[in-house]
DNA sequence: TATCGTTATATTCGTGTGGATATAACGACG
DNA sequence: CGTCGTTATATCCACACGAATATAACGATA
């Protein structure tokens, strides 16, 4: 009866939460806006909260996701680094699964 | 490198969220206790949250999930209709599937 | 060398969430 | 008929979190 399976996956290394969709929302507006203030303007987010969460993605991977630079033309700017897109790239496609997953499990509560 | 991925699930009937895993917990140690006041306690939930859960949960349903009885011997107390029972095993079976699911994703994160 | 837009960071403030508390109603039972 | 432990509900309060604001540092470029 009109029900929905819904989830969030997230990536943890040791204590620490890697990537998650949020994460990866926000470095993908990063790699489309080359900033951090206007990828955060563009997700309608505290420049404060997107700078906590890409901070917390560099400390918690193996290495750098995001490069940045203060000043210069434009101001600076932030971009992801390739091991940075590989990530997202990866999360991606796991939750993509998950999702494909959980609609096929969906028939187990048709009759419920 | 020490990789974990992590999820939650949850069923949403409308617009409703009907069950995720804090409510089956719920549900589930009121099966065990027969009484909302004690699977609270054993759960370090407060009274007042254990029942608004539970209380949406059954105004998400389309049948009754728990079944509760104030006064008479011991006080009174909750316990799961049937209905109550099929949706938890549902709910278990579809999230162990996830786990299972993205237990084996693992492996599209080895060489990062 | 002044300007500009950005990164990086601290501080203040409002708000919503949950916790603690209080209380009424209830019904079996001694 | 009084006791008891529970369900059900309202009220108050503390705390954490995010939003908003302010400010310094930076480097290309005009």
């Amino acid at each position: 009866m009109n029900y929905k399976i819904k989830s969030r996956i997230w990536i943890e290394v040791g204590n620490n939460v890697l990537l998650g969709e949020g994460r990866v929302r926000l470095l993908k507006a990063i790699e489309k806006t080359g900033s951090l203030s206007k990828a955060a303007k563009s997700l309608k987010m505290s420049y404060k909260k997107a700078w906590i969460l890409v901070d917390a993605v560099n400390k918690s991977a193996k290495k750098p996701v995001t490069q940045s630079s203060i000043g210069g033309k434009g101001g600076g700017g932030a971009k992801l680094t390739s091991y940075g897109k590989d990530l997202i790239s990866a999360f991606d496609n796991i939750n993509k699964g998950c999702w494909e997953h959980l609609d096929q499990e969906l028939e187990k509560l048709y009759n419920l």
